[in-house]
DNA sequence: TATAGTTGTCTATATCAATAGACAAGTCAT
DNA sequence: ATGACTTGTCTATTGATATAGACAACTATA
C-alpha cells in the first residue's frame, strides 16, 4: 500500500459508527504493511501517535492494545512498542489460480483444513454457476487455508454431488483441491472467472480466520472449469484484507 | 455477493470497535446488492428487521437513518422504507482494463474527472515501478472515474513528466486515460500487473467518493506497460466497495 | 546515580451507542 | 370509520468511547 505516499493530513473521522481506536488500529497495520512501521522496530511513542493521529494518547492505547492482543504489537514497559508481525501476504489470482504454489517462497508451511462438508440441493445461483439442473443434490466443502500456522483464508465451495461423489474425504485425505480433482480424472483445470468484494468480517470470519472485530475481508467468487470450459467448481472465499493482499497475474 | 446462501445465524458483532448501526446498515448494502432487498420494494418493518438481527429497533433506526441520508432508502411514515439504489457496478480488471469501455452496458453516461496535476520528485516506489531513475520528475494527476453522475472510482496516477509532458492537459480536454496516451503515440497498452486489497475509506475517500464514514474501499495498484513491455503508468485506485464490484476477466 | 523518555494505572468527566417502553402520526384495507 | 400496521418522536437508563490530567513503574544512557 502505498499509505506514506498519499496519505494527507485528515484520515481520521469522528462519529461514523467506527470507533477512533478501531481506525487507529488499522492505519498501525496498514502502516506495517505498507513498511511505513519498519517490522521489529519500536512504533513511535504513543503521545507521537497521539498526535500524529489527533486523538488522545488513551485512545492510541486502545488501538495499541487491541493489536497486542491481536500478536501483531508487543509493549514493554519502559522500552517501547514493537511490531512483530510481517508483512502481508501477497496471493496470486489468475487463471491457474492454486493455493499451495500461490504462495510458494513467501511462507514454508501451508495446506488446506476441511472444516466440515455437506449434501445440499443446488440453489438457483449455484446450478448457474456449475450448469446442472436447480435442485440436483450439490456438495459443499467449508474450508480454511493456512499459512506458517496462521489461517488466510476461508472458503466455501460447491460441486456436482454426481460427478464428484466422495470428494469430501479427498480433500480431507489430500489437503488440497487440485489433487482431490485428480481422482476424478481433472488433471488441469482454469478459472473462468472471479468477482471481488469486500465487507466487514461477520461473526463467523471472526472465529474462522482469527481476526478481530471490525476487520475487513476481502471475498472473491469464482468458477473453476475444465480445459474444455465445463464448470466444475464454484467457491467463494474470504481473505483477512490486514493479513493477505491479493496479486492479479495476467493471462497465466 | 452470494450473502444470503451462506448468512449463517450469528453475523452481528458486539463491542468491535464497530457500532452495531453500522453493521446493519452495512448488512442492508449487502442485502440489497445481493438481490435479498430488491429495487424499488420495501425493506421489512423496523421490529422484523430488529429482531432478525438481534438489536434494538432504534438501532436498526439509525442504520436506516445513515442509508437514507446516504441516498439509498427512502423512509415513508406509514408505509415503510424503500429501496431506492441499484446494484453493485461490476468493474472489469484484466490485461485490457479500460475505464470507459468497461462498464458499458451497464450506465449510460461516464467519464473520468481530472481533480488535479502536479510534478514531483519519483520516490523509490514509482521510480520502481516506472523503471526511471529515483527522484526524476514524475506527473501526478488526481482523478475521479463518475458513471451516471456518481462517483466510482478515485485514482492517483503517476507518469514519467520527460516523456509525457503536459499529459495533464490532455486528461482534461478528453477525460480519458486511453485517449490521452494516444496523443503520446501510445495507441494500445496492457496491464502488468494489479494488487488488490480493502480497507476502510480514509476523510479524503469520504469526501471524493461521496461515502459515509466507516465506508469499505478496494484498491488496486496497478502498473500498466506499452505492448513491448514498457511501463508507462503507475496508479493507485480506490473503488467504494458497497457500489462497486470488481470483476477479473482471465485473459484479455 | 541522576535524568529523560517510555509504558502502565488511576480518577474524573462528557459524549456516543444501545436498550427499553410508550405513544403520536401516517397509510392502507376492510 | 375502524383497526392493523407502519414510521416518527420522546424520555430514561446503561455501558462503551474519548478526553484530560496526574503519577507510578520501568529502561536506557549520560
Amino acid at each position: 500500500m502505498g499509505a506514506k505516499l498519499i496519505e494527507r493530513a485528515s484520515s481520521i473521522e469522528r462519529r461514523n459508527g467506527v470507533s477512533l481506536w478501531r481506525q487507529i488500529a488499522d492505519k498501525i497495520l496498514q502502516g506495517i504493511a505498507s513498511g511505513d512501521f519498519t517490522e521489529n522496530a519500536a512504533l513511535p511513542p504513543e503521545v507521537a501517535l497521539a498526535e500524529r493521529y489527533g486523538v488522545n494518547r488513551h485512545t492510541v492505547r486502545s488501538a495499541i492494545a487491541a493489536l497486542v492482543q491481536e500478536g501483531v504489537l508487543k509493549a514493554e514497559q519502559g522500552r517501547g512498542t514493537f511490531v512483530l508481525s510481517r508483512k502481508r501476504l501477497s496471493y496470486p489470482i489468475g487463471a491457474r489460480t492454486r493455493f499451495s504454489s500461490g504462495l510458494q517462497g513467501q511462507t514454508t508451511e501451508r495446506h488446506i483444513a476441511l472444516l466440515s462438508s455437506s449434501t445440499e440441493p443446488a440453489s438457483r445461483r449455484i446450478a448457474e454457476a456449475l450448469s446442472i439442473a436447480r435442485g440436483s443434490s450439490v456438495i459443499r466443502l467449508e474450508t480454511r487455508g493456512e499459512a506458517d500456522g496462521h489461517p488466510v483464508s476461508r472458503a466455501t465451495t460447491w460441486f456436482d454431488a454426481k460427478r464428484f461423489a466422495g470428494i469430501e474425504t479427498a480433500m480431507a485425505e489430500t489437503g488440497s483441491i487440485t489433487a482431490s480433482l485428480m481422482r476424478f480424472g481433472i488433471n488441469d483445470y482454469l478459472r473462468r472467472s472471479t468477482v471481488l468484494s469486500a465487507r466487514h468480517a461477520d461473526a463467523d470470519d471472526l472465529v474462522d480466520l482469527e481476526l478481530q472485530p471490525g476487520a475487513i475481508v476481502l471475498v472473491t467468487i469464482a468458477i473453476n472449469v475444465t480445459m474444455d470450459g465445463q464448470p466444475i467448481q464454484f467457491a467463494e472465499s474470504r481473505f483477512p484484507a490486514e493479513r493477505v493482499e491479493l496479486k492479479l497475474s495476467a493471462g497465466d
